[in-house]
RNA sequence: UACCCGGUGGUGUAAUCGGUAACACAGAGGUUUUUGGUACCUCUAUUCCAGGUUCGAGUCCUGGCCGGGUAGCCA
């Protein structure tokens, strides 16, 4: 019986509708039983949470039913695409934990192919040169309820569009004086199918092809001609392409090549942040935040700045399943995989963020002993380390109150806590400056409670982290908060924008904190956890004369909730 | 007001094809605890509307309503 029950829990995973398809195919046998996905960023910007998204299914599908996963560049606009773009999109699907072999993809190897496709096309007849203009195009394409009308040009002859088209590549005409179109139907209720352009004339350097073409392809015409030239059998590409799957369709039908299954699904939404390439441009370029990986940034460079790990991403993923219809995923969400991805693997240490100065009276000047502590009670394995523990220690300002209220039960005058991994300490005194402010707490621990434990069997209510001045690193803390106050930022007023619900407290940098010593070689990048504080990462600012970390996130926090529902009550 | 797509708790999804609407997050309460963390337990709350088919509808049909996408020589 327990054995049905472990196996009912393993089951079979539920399948999203894409998975369905694929499941479906390959039971049926639609495409001998391959799987071969892709996953195709055009390189002109950097990789977001959205886009890992993309990748995770992708990939995921490829790796669940035994197939592959491209990873092919859709460079086929040299105005935009940039060579940094390509090495970061490879480092960042890389990061996130995929492989896709060797060889990465490029839509541009393709386009003599391609050229020979669309002279194949005019030679049926269904396709020419077009003279308009592009603000003539746009007048004859008709509006979302009028349908177009026929280019001059439509029926020029097969000999004639034949040799505009290789003179077109030659180099003869200038930039945007000729498109070559495909014949299709200027009334078509789907404005896609009103005789798109297929290739326009553009004199510019390509990062991959140099000078070698001055006429370039529509992402319609290139696309489905890249999945069909690598044999994917599901293209999987967002929403706003479902209009496009007739055009891709009716290409590949033109040409009597190979067809993919084109799938549909709805883009990531999050709340508090933007995921639009424009928008988030413009934080970079309008200095709103320090740059692309930014740890406030949903971009993957900002994530694993911030300190998020692969497996997380991968697990929120997973867990927001894939869907038809726009939905926004409560941030909580990625936060929750977050936690508990970085609970399991993240080593504890103590870090004092905002220092507050305690003396033991009772403790011997010069005196220093060597707490062990655990690295991560999540995981045996990580074995023990001694933290230095001495006369003068700092403990958190938030951890004192002068007048504590009922439900607060940490350090206050005569009270007893205890030190993490040391002694109990009891507060006799409370030193103040002559503004009022505590500057130091004189306190008297108990001997026979090293470790944590009274013999007597007293208890206390609160342990507090603390370290200890003379063995203590000092460092900057980077604190984060949402980019936005708004759950929808781009829900804005009229004469607003989005950039109007910017936080405008979503960085805080604390100076002169303290950390324990066990830090001294921290990396950049770095994953802990500083007790009762928030998980931290060691920001690639770090060096060994000043430590910088940043927050990835606070531990839950049942003591800041209850204060805050007593602040609004 | 053209065409396409879509509506399941507050949020994200599931219900294996017509058979007891479930899981997670969030929220509320509690147990354990040398992290007010973790773990565990309990609770709150759901099929857009109206008809129809059926013993039985979230699922099928019809009609509404609501939301998204589309008029780049961008992808």
């Amino acid at each position: 019986m327990t054995q049905e029950n472990t196996n009912q829990t393993a089951g079979p995973e539920r399948l999203d509708f894409i998975r369905q398809i694929v499941a479906d195919d390959c039971k049926t046998g639609k495409w001998d039983g391959r799987v071969l996905t892709r996953f195709p960023p055009e390189p002109n910007g950097y990789l977001h949470i959205g886009h890992a998204k993309s990748i995770c299914l992708n990939f995921g599908i490829a790796a669940e039913f035994g197939g592959r996963c491209n990873l092919r560049f859709d460079d086929t606009n040299p105005c935009k695409e940039e060579q940094e773009y390509v090495d970061s999109i490879i480092h960042d699907v890389r990061w996130l934990g995929w492989e896709f072999g060797e060889k990465t993809l490029f839509g541009s190897d393709y386009f003599e192919q391609m050229y020979l496709w669309a002279v194949d096309l005019i030679q049926k007849g269904k396709a020419y040169v077009c003279d308009l203009t592009a603000e003539e195009t746009r007048q004859y394409r008709g509006t979302l309820t009028q349908p177009g009308k026929d280019s001059p040009f439509r029926n020029r002859s097969v000999e004639e569009n034949l040799d505009l088209f290789s003179r077109m590549r030659a180099g003869e005409f200038g930039d945007g004086t000729r498109t070559l179109k495909a014949k299709i139907d200027m009334a078509h209720p789907n404005i896609n199918m009103r005789d798109p352009v297929m290739y326009r004339i553009l004199h510019a350097a390509h990062h991959r092809t140099g000078d070698d073409w001055c006429i370039y392809p529509m992402y319609d015409w290139a696309h489905g001609l890249e999945d069909s030239i690598e044999g994917i059998t599901h293209s999987i590409c967002t929403l706003e392409f479902e209009n496009h799957r007739p055009l891709y369709d009716w290409f590949l039908d033109a040409l009597g090549i190979y067809h993919p299954q084109q799938i549909e699904f709805a883009r990531l939404n999050l709340t508090y942040t933007v995921m639009s390439k424009r928008k988030l441009l413009r934080l970079v370029q309008d200095k709103f935040v320090r740059g692309w990986d930014d740890p406030r940034m949903p971009t993957l460079g900002g994530l694993r700045r911030r300190g998020y790990s692969p497996e997380a991403i991968r697990s929120f993923c997973k867990i927001i399943s894939v869907n038809k219809f726009n939905s926004t995923v409560d941030f909580a969400l990625l936060e929750h995989c977050l936690r508990e991805d970085l609970n399991r693997t993240s080593p504890r240490v103590m870090a004092v963020l905002r220092p507050l100065k305690v003396v033991l009276t009772n403790y011997p000047d010069d005196q220093v002993e060597w707490m062990e502590a655990v690295n991560n009670p999540e995981d045996p394995a990580a074995g023990t380390r001694n933290v230095p523990f001495s006369k003068v220690l700092y403990i958190e300002q938030d951890d004192f109150m002068e007048e504590p209220p009922k439900k607060f039960f940490r350090l206050a005058p005569g009270r007893e806590v205890r030190l993490r991994y040391a002694y109990f300490i009891r507060c006799d005194e409370v030193i103040k400056d002559a503004d009022g402010n505590i500057v130091e707490l004189r306190c008297t621990y108990d001997p026979a409670t090293r470790g944590g434990d009274a013999p007597d069997g007293r208890k206390v209510k609160a342990t507090l982290h603390w370290v200890a001045d003379a063995h203590a690193l000092d460092a900057e803390v980077r604190l984060y908060d949402h980019l936005f106050t708004k759950e929808d930022p781009e829900a804005v007023e009229e004469g607003k924008d989005f950039t109007d619900h910017l936080n405008t407290d979503s960085l805080q940098t604390l100076t002169g904190c303290k950390i324990e010593p066990s830090l001294k070689d921290t990396a950049p990048l770095d994953r802990c956890q500083f007790e009762r504080m928030g998980y931290f990462c060691t920001d690639p600012d770090s060096t060994a004369n000043k430590l910088v970390f940043n927050r990835t996130a606070t531990l839950k926090d049942t003591w800041a909730k209850i204060q805050k529902k007593e602040k609004s009550s």
